[in-house]
RNA sequence: GGGGCCGUGGUGUAGCCCGGUAAGCAUCUAAGCUUUGGGAGCUUAAGACCCCGGUUCAAAUCCGGGCGGCCUCACCA
């Protein structure tokens, strides 16, 4: 197998070939099968983050799949984002033409804020939650890969409605710390708050908020953006609400998107090893799997044994009890750790006569016997510390990652170096986007925004305009 | 969209340059025997040359076109 930190591109094609996590053979270009070890986990995903929005007064609902283009046209920055994107519906039946094109949803904004002007009606409305799981269309160019970028990926998307601009930045803030709750805490993945510039903002929006990562070979990858859209799309849409003097006002919106199949690859990225995959604890297919050790003449009580664990275990966690008597364990045992099960307990004759059990652990890939009258309390141990042990080896890498620079010299070498850099740079207003132009044509890489906790401005120059800088921004290759 | 590489059983590949044997190997699947403490062994079975056209006595192999994939650049919340 293709090691890691040789070709991580290659380690991850085949690791996600190996271990049947998506088929990619279905025959249409960028839509691909999520398969059973896969769709288990995704929908552990799925519900840890709907349970979370649903503690911060978040109400689910299913929007349609299609939005009539004339929705679509409402808002103008929107359309030219988006247009060139679109999967159009335009024929029924026996190619008789549609009275309206309908566009496969890429992002749900014009088909929520046509609802939204209906249902919204006084300021006793707002704040108004609301978000969908589901999929999303976008015709992306050639270069489609699994989980990371598909024509057609999973997401949750919120959008919410606010009285005022404060409350809506309050809004983002919160997305941020779910960010925080979901993708680092639970997927144990390592994130940058990043503010975008101007000129790589999402089409419509006043500002845009990304959780980006850093892959262990030093390229960004987005894992949710939360945006403040203003009042455009309100104007747009007629999204207006009454105040206690009875006068209309344009609501504010806000809208926020994790992406679930990208943070799944990203999970599978971040975390996998030479061995295969590592699962967070909470999200894991299974988090443990059973192997009898069956010696001719003694299999009986093996099996008995593992049964009972099998039984008391499966009360708590899921689990798999791997009895299959064609494979040796030696096989079992590479099987399971390449496909990322937490915990493996391993249990023969001998470990009954001596009244204990084997137990690995994928966090730290070590094995230890302990008595079999300790293994609940072990396992919850494990349990506990497996997640923060796998987010933080992913920090350290995280961080090792990020380089400082202060000229263009140092910048080029350590995008060479596979880093990505913290640089000083004169603005992410439009005035410094012919300067990040520059930086891109010299070495490939973008400036991906400014780290949103308070910073005191640089005393440096901007690497590439020579003028004060304003800001710290991270600038790197992306996915 | 540009450039490069490629398309052989379910998967990974050899064969292609230099046309001709029963298309080889590994893995997977099924059946049986035997084994099981870190990828066991044997026997048997099943399974493939992307599509269309051309050249030729003869095409997996050469030529043209199509379709599809991978890498890469561009584009892209």
């Amino acid at each position: 197998m293709q090691k890691k930190e040789e070709n991580m591109n290659e380690w991850f094609n085949e690791l996600i070939r190996e271990t049947e996590l998506v088929d990619d053979r279905y025959n249409v270009k960028g839509f691909v099968i999520y398969r059973e070890w896969c769709a288990m986990s995704l929908k552990k995903m799925y519900n840890i983050f709907e349970s979370v929005l649903n503690k911060k007064n978040h109400m689910p609902l299913f929007m349609p799949v299609v939005i009539p283009e004339q929705n679509f046209y409402k808002e103008a920055e929107h359309v030219k984002g988006f247009t060139p994107e679109v999967f159009w519906v335009t024929e029924h039946g026996d190619k008789e033409k549609l009275e309206e094109k309908l566009a496969l949803r890429p992002t749900s904004e014009t088909a929520f804020y046509q609802m939204y002007s209906l249902w919204i009606r006084s300021y006793n409305d707002l704040p108004y939650k609301r978000y969908q799981s589901g999929s999303v269309y976008r015709y992306e160019t050639k270069a489609t890969r699994p989980f990371l970028r598909g024509r057609e990926f999973l997401w949750i998307e919120t959008h919410c409605a606010f009285r005022d601009e404060k409350a809506a930045l309050e809004q983002i803030q919160e997305d941020m710390e779910t960010t925080k709750e979901v993708i680092t805490n639970v997927f144990g993945i390592p994130v940058l708050f990043l503010q975008r510039p101007q000129w790589d903002k999402f089409a419509g929006a006043v500002n845009t908020y990304a959780a980006d990562t850093i892959t262990q070979n030093g390229k960004f990858l987005q894992t949710a953006t939360t945006h403040y859209l203003g009042t455009s799309f309100a104007k747009a849409f007629d999204v207006k609400y009454k105040d206690e003097n009875g006068k209309d006002n344009l609501a504010h919106l806000t809208c926020y998107g994790p992406g679930i199949s990208r943070e799944f690859g990203t999970i599978v990225a971040i975390h996998g090893d030479n061995k295969g995959l590592r699962f967070p604890f909470e999200i894991a297919p299974k988090q443990i799997v059973i192997v009898p050790v069956l010696i001719k003449g003694k299999e009986k009580e093996v099996l008995k044994k593992v049964k009972d664990i099998y039984k008391k275990l499966s009360k708590t966690y899921e689990v798999i009890l791997d009895d299959n008597t064609q494979k040796t364990p030696g096989e079992k045992f590479y099987f399971w750790e390449m496909k990322g099960v937490p915990i493996r307990i391993e249990i023969g004759p001998r470990d009954i006569e001596n009244k204990k059990v084997g137990i690995f652990r994928r966090d730290l890939n070590s094995k230890e016997f302990i008595l079999e009258k300790d293994l609940t309390k072990t396992i919850s141990k494990i349990a506990k510390e497996f997640t923060s042990n796998l987010k933080n080896q992913a920090e350290k890498a995280f961080t090792e990652n990020i380089v400082e620079v202060k000229d263009m010299k140092a910048l080029e070498k350590a995008l060479e170096s596979n880093k990505v850099v913290r640089a000083p740079f004169c603005s992410i207003d439009k005035d410094g986007e012919k300067y990040a132009d520059m930086i891109k044509e010299k070495t490939g890489a973008e400036i991906k925004g400014i780290i949103l906790t308070k910073e005191t401005a640089p005393k440096e120059l901007c690497i590439a305009s020579g003028k004060p800088a304003k800001h710290y921004v991270y600038i790197g290759r992306g996915y």
